[in-house]
Parts: C-alpha cells; structure tokens; sequence
DNA sequence: TTAATTGCAAAAGCTTTGCATGAAT
DNA sequence: ATTCATGCAAAGCTTTTGCAATTAA
C-alpha cells in the first residue's frame, strides 16, 4: 500500500483500483501467478477489469520495480512481489514455484563478478528439481 | 556427429540432412540463436526446409539432451548445444549472451541443496548488465 | 481540466499441430 | 515395406497495440 502510493505518486503515475488490486493479489500469494491467473483471480472483484489492463499494470509495476518477471520456460511470464534478490525453484512434477530464501544470491554474484569481464547487475537463478511434497509423494 | 549418430541409433529416431544441418549450427556457434536464426541461417543450403523442422529438430535434440532450451525473457528461446552445466550472461545494451565458464554451477548447486528440501536436478542461471564491449563504448 | 488509464477488439509474435508427401531404416 | 520425418498451412497461445470512452489528479 504504502511504497505502491509513494512510488507512484513520485514517477507521476496515476494510482488506480486496477494496479492496487494487482499489486496487492501479487503481495498477497506464494504462486508467482501468470498474467491469466492473475486475471482470472481478479475478474471476481473486477467484474470489468480485462486482461490487458493487468498486462499493462504488471508491466508499469515492473517498470518501478515493485514487481519482478519471471520466466522458468513455460512459454509465458510469471510474477513475483517480494523483491529481494532471491532464487526460485520450480518442481518438474507439479509445476510449483517456490521461493528460495536460502541462495547468497549477492555472494554469487560477486564470486562470479570477481572471475569475469562482465559488469554484472542482475540475475535470474533457477533450480529445478522435486518438491518435499512429490519427493514424499514417489517415496 | 559422432555423438549425434549413436544417440539417433539408440534411441530409434531417424538422422536426416534437417536434423544434422540444425545441430551441426548449434555446435558452431556461441550466439546461442533462437529458431528463427537458425532457420534463416539454414535456408540458404536447405532451401526446402522449413520453420517448423526448425521447431521439430530442436525439440528432439533437447529431448535427447543434445542441445539445451534457454530463456532469457525476451519472449522466445534460445538454443545452445553446449551441455556442460554453465550460467549465461545477457548483456542488457547489444542483448549478446555470453557463456559463464567461471561460475561453479555445480558448488552453487551443492551449497543450494544442504539448505532446502527440494530435490535439485538442474539449474538455469542468468546474469544480465554490461559486456566487456558496451563498458567500451559507454566509458 | 487535462493527461493518463481502461477496456475492447484486433493484431502481432512465437510455437505447435494435422496431414499428405517424401525419406530413412 | 514400414515407420518416421518433412513441409505446408492453419491454428493456438501469450502478449502487445490502437483508439474511443473513462477516470485520476
């Protein structure tokens, strides 16, 4: 609420119902939702909200970095709102993205900044594997 | 070839001028295409060929793990039949991408898996900022 | 009031699919 | 002789765009 009224507010970007509304579905959930999710998700409450309009928004949010994409290869964009750098593991079985709050995501950038000619600023890590659940689940 | 020619007998699938012409480019090349390139670049010596056998050959090369799927989030793939774990880096001015040989995927991985109970089998790691060149050009 | 955003429909990419022809085994 | 792959065109998805109507500032 607070930082999407100030960033706003501060690029001169008009603040309403439409981008609260995704904004807040996004700080409100762990899915890392696609735009049609997201959509689905809001059609309830936004009888006529479409789903360009949460095209748009997400990429304005995206654009004021309060919203991170995602692209784990499904053939379409995910969306993230936690904001600090942090990886993200995706099962194989059941599709689920989690965050991982465990990965020095700043120390492997500058183990890697150290080694190469690159100027690094910043990265997307993505592991893949099997969630506890599936793991438990083929047990 | 060689590997090419085993992996197609093995597995029962026909080795055919299209498939040959798309792995044979993979492997000479560090621009990491995307289909549309590669296609382009085939059409002049395989005139007949079309898009979709692009599409069709990738697939089963990655189905076989001959050749790796990346994205990038530019809205596409990209290919790359260099199948040593390694990290890639996007550089955010010429879009260029580089091969990592520097990052050590495999402790990333190791250190990553001591803390989480996901079950890590791959990686995809992508570190975006500034090429050796751009710094060049912009300092 | 004015300048930006929404919502709709249409368009634009990228990738996949179906099917008859053709090629590899 | 079979079975699988190619090539074409069409379809499918996700995402973007144009523009009139609407809303936030």
């Amino acid at each position: 609420m607070y930082s999407i009224t100030r960033t706003f507010k501060n690029k001169g970007l008009k603040l309403t119902p439409q981008r609260i509304a995704v904004y807040e579905y996004l700080l409100g959930t762990k899915q890392h939702p696609s735009a049609e999710t997201i959509y689905s998700a809001l059609i309830e409450k936004f009888p006529t909200m479409s789903l360009a309009t949460v095209y748009k928004s997400l990429k304005t949010l995206c654009k004021v970095e309060l919203v991170q994409e995602l692209n784990l290869g499904e053939g379409n964009f995910r969306y993230d709102a936690f904001m600090e750098e942090h990886a993200h593991f995706q099962c194989n079985h059941c599709s689920t993205v989690f965050d991982m709050m465990n990965v020095p995501t700043d120390r492997v950038m500058e183990a890697v900044s150290g080694n190469e000619s690159f100027l690094i600023e910043s990265s997307r890590l993505y592991f893949y594997g099997t969630c506890l659940e599936c793991q438990k689940k083929n047990a």
